[in-house]
DNA sequence: GCTGACAATTGGTATAGACAACTAGTTTTT
DNA sequence: AAAAACTAGTTGTCTATACCAATTGTCAGC
């Protein structure tokens, strides 16, 4: 179980030991896990370096400590449900629905001030425009206006974008994704927007502004959705 | 600076020491900080004990190790903008505006099923019920209703919610806040909310749903919140 | 000038033990 | 019967020490 002269670390075999045992149920969440000089005795090791496992799980939530008590399985972890930062199409198939797309403008086009400040460029520095209505199993749920820079993402194509958009910057590319903003607010449909949806009037939609960055901090992408508020909840796990 | 006859663990002490050379930048990031070693013969204790100190920096991401080389300050950590999980209070203040709070209710009912469902207790069981209406600056801001097990936590008054309910449960009960499921949709402001956040007929919310778990996973809390889409965006930033 | 050996310094792993603080149950006292 | 004292067991903090592994600089030898 624990092999002492292994060049792999005892805290650490140890920290395997017990996650597998998570992992496959045989501690069950809320269950009382044995003693820190239980496993020091049984192990042959020091009770600092059962210690040193045990402290690690902890910090990554697997257990939790009670002074005087002991330490017991923590309740399973939820998944980091992330919506914001992983794709539409992504987003909607770990929804079960199945993702589509209708494409309503794909063009080149000289930044305004607004798109030029949210991607740090020159302002009339040439853009794509991306404008696409989403579809969820047939029905719109969201309309999507991609804003990237010509000059960073070079020779996209219809093709592209209606495969994966992502795919082709990180794979393709090499490009790094690092971090995104995300901002929501409440809205009311604009009439521009209604015939797309397929709402009634003064339908309440939710409006979401990313800007997405790479790892050296450059801006990538920025989009701006309006997602139908009957059709559309955002969900988000938050770790302290 | 550093007690050794303090109540106050040696660690703990040396732990805030360092997080305040960072915090007026003494420490600047990629310093160099003294040796595990130096700080143990300086502050005459065991190494061991500094190194608990650094090592819960170096997991909270404040500093790093290299083998051989030392210990550095990180970069500047990116603020979490966890809005969400942060109280109103905290929230507004973040946003330069003066919180204010004015409770419409505050008393024990049965659980409902939806709410016992949220919280995991049986249908009736005893629950706090808060209501309140959130300023911002004197203006409404949102109207807020919170659902607490009654027998979870015991003993609140007016008193402790208008002054600070997180700090009673964290500090007074000592129990520990692990992580938070959060939900946002919009929607249309009912006749009921409206009198209360002075919005005209039709005006978007941002309905909000909280629910809090306690690091062994307890639900702690239900919160359901509808914030003024005029006056109320809500911005998260995601690492990958 | 380059290379290799060496030493000094750093963090990484591990030991053995001590006492404190807290919990839960048992026993004794009141 | 209730309260208090005790006990055994737990995690929390801390010490003193040892050796390992990686990095860096120095110095001798070619």
């Amino acid at each position: 179980m624990i092999d002492k002269r292994s060049p792999v670390p005892i805290y650490y075999q140890l920290e395997h030991v017990i996650r597998q045992q998570i992992d496959t149920g045989e501690l069950q969440p809320g269950d009382l896990i044995p003693s820190e000089r239980e496993y020091a005795e049984q192990l042959d090791v020091s009770r600092m370096t059962v210690r040193q496992a045990i402290t690690n799980l902890v910090n990554e939530g697997l257990l939790y400590r009670q002074k005087g008590r002991g330490t017991f399985v923590a309740e399973q972890k939820l998944e980091q449900n992330l919506s914001g930062l992983t794709s539409f199409t992504e987003d909607m198939r770990s929804r079960g629905m199945v993702p589509g797309s209708t494409l309503l403008a794909f063009q080149i086009v000289p930044a305004d001030k607004k798109v030029a400040d949210r991607l740090s460029l020159a302002e009339h520095a040439p853009v794509y425009e991306i404008k696409r209505i989403r579809l969820a199993d047939e029905v719109p749920m969201a309309l999507e206006t991609v804003y990237m820079s010509a000059n960073l993402i070079k020779g996209l194509s219809e093709a592209i974008i209606t495969a994966s958009l992502y795919h082709h910057i990180e794979e393709e590319l090499g490009l790094e994704i690092g971090r995104a903003v995300q901002s929501m607010e409440s809205a009311i449909v604009s009439e521009a927007e209604r015939p797309h949806l397929l709402v009634p009037k003064g339908a309440p939609v939710l409006l979401i502004e990313r800007h997405t960055f790479l790892k050296d901090g450059t801006p990538l992408e920025y989009v701006k959705s309006s997602y139908r508020a009957d059709r559309y909840k955002f969900t988000i796990d938050i770790n302290r």
